[in-house]
DNA sequence: CCAAAAGTGTTAGGGTTACACCCATGT
DNA sequence: ACATGGGTGTAACCCTAACACTTTTGG
């Protein structure tokens, strides 16, 4: 079986960036790869898109496949179209970061040979994968600056200084404590908790929740803007070192390729190591956020996070 | 002459959101689908990826083919992968935005069926390009709020007023003259101009002005990190509602593509329109842009537009 | 001549920043 | 006991936002 086209086209696959925050350091969510190329390196989950899904089904049919995780929050970074990125064939990859609380990490029950890193120590990594990476973190400080992002990052409840780490991890500062706690506070977003709240389900999805901070707030917003909530694209343009423009790929390499995946294949020993333990820390007030408030934040006022 | 792969490849095409500002109104520009699918309509200059060139170099070369842009400024804003998003068959879109100078279009030589079109009157757009054109929009007011973006749209020399109406433009809101000018200035990456200004070259280019910004500037910055500026990718995950998942493109629409373009091959009157005839204006005092000062100017203080 | 846009400063108020000491907890 | 982190308030300063009249230009 085999599919035919007039033209030479790319493979597409997916990657995902999956930060967790274990309440001192941000982590990311590698795999060890089980086969060549790169095999025995760590490389982002992800896999090769099918031909009738998009790439954020793609993306998130990967990551359980392969971690076990169903994320709820996920942003595509753009897409990596260097002509060499992958040795077998022409690969295209769009690559989504994603932000996983410890607790939903918990059940880590499919894991494979994924394992947690802190981000100042991240081993080298397979094909342009740190490429990918710094592409996700610069994202992800972009982004902090117009969506109380870090929540999703923290349980239920957690302390300020939980919060206020998360933040200098993210964005690589210090933040006097005082000042931190007390802008956080103004923004109206947070609530004290107690310990309990810390088991709470998730109560609605933050789809949901995103979904109604929408329609309740923004004035001149048409009914096609929903997806801007959604499916917003953002990137700078790629400007790899493009140092052979001229290799022809010969469609030979599928030998290699899966369909199915290119990761999942590899090693079948459970890791359930597959979650940041969270570091305990001093007790401290605890916090969680109102999610009605949260749901409305950004839209109202163009607030940003700047210490 | 065909190409098989043992699994099925989407193709991949990409898509330029070009912005314009004439003194008055952003523009963007459009070009006429001459062939089905989508006759009649109106898209944005794009076409298909060649296997031995990236996306942005793909981009580049479509839209200088269709429209006679060689533009410097160009920004990923991600990946379009709707599973029904092209009739013929599965084509995930690369988009980008670009930014043009009325000045850089002046030479509208191989302009076809391209046409300006005020972003408050856009027609109905084929594809998802309505939603990719609401991606850009968001990106290019997120942008508009890390880097002074808005001086990539003017020329040389501009006056106050022109640059207001920009931001206004662009960001949708209205700003006080007088602060307006004020916080522009004290940013100190404007200077006063004299008129010839208008007619100077572009002295050097912008990725080398970008690439000097880069190394003068940031601290703890790795050799690596010079990527982080050009090819940064950044994107909310894209929900569009998926409603035919399960659609099996077949190996079959391929005699309606031609990798050289789509749109390409469409009219050939060249209708040298492609320019936003700059509206005059009153006359006013005139400004440019310390080149030095604005490279420096995104590292050295964080400083975000916010009037 | 008239209309539209350019040019020009000040003030009040809000927000940010900088800063130090005591207490509670855990080792 | 000691060290680490939690808890708390104020004052100076900067930046923002609000605001009106005169002059110039173009038609």
């Amino acid at each position: 079986m085999s599919y035919s086209y007039q033209y030479p086209h790319p493979a597409v696959a997916t990657d995902c960036v999956v930060f967790g925050f274990d309440g001192k350091d941000l982590n990311i969510l590698l795999i060890e790869r089980g086969l060549d190329p790169y095999k025995g390196m760590w490389a982002f989950p992800g896999g090769f898109m099918k031909i009738d899904e998009t790439a954020e089904t793609c993306a998130r049919r990967e990551l359980s496949e392969e971690t076990g995780l169903d994320i709820q929050v996920m942003k595509q970074l753009g897409a990596f179209s260097s002509v060499q990125r992958d040795p077998r064939e022409r690969v295209v990859s769009i690559a989504f970061y994603v932000l996983v609380q410890p607790s939903e990490v918990s059940g880590g029950d499919d894991a494979r040979q994924a394992r947690w890193f802190p981000i100042d120590d991240v081993p080298q990594l397979a094909f342009d994968h740190d490429f990918i990476l710094r592409k996700a973190m610069s994202q992800l400080r972009k982004d902090i600056y117009f969506e109380p992002i870090g929540f999703e990052l923290l349980n239920n409840a957690f302390t300020m200084s939980e919060l206020q780490r998360l933040y200098e991890a993210i964005l690589g500062v210090h933040f006097d404590r005082r000042n931190f706690e007390r802008k956080m506070l103004q923004t109206g977003i947070l609530q004290t908790a107690t310990e309990s709240v810390d088991d709470l389900p998730a109560s609605h999805s933050w789809e949901q929740v995103k979904a109604n901070r929408f329609f309740g707030s923004h004035r001149e917003m048409r009914r096609k803007d929903i997806n801007d909530l959604f499916g917003s694209s953002d990137s700078s343009s790629q400007t790899v070192q493009d140092t052979s423009p001229h290799i022809h790929f010969q469609a030979l390499s599928d030998e290699q390729l899966s369909l199915t995946d290119d990761c999942q294949l590899e090693a079948e020993e459970a890791s359930p190591e597959v979650l940041p333990k969270r570091k305990p820390g001093r007790k401290g007030r605890l916090f969680s956020f109102d999610k009605e408030k949260y749901a409305r934040f950004k839209h109202d006022n163009n607030f940003r996070f700047e210490f």
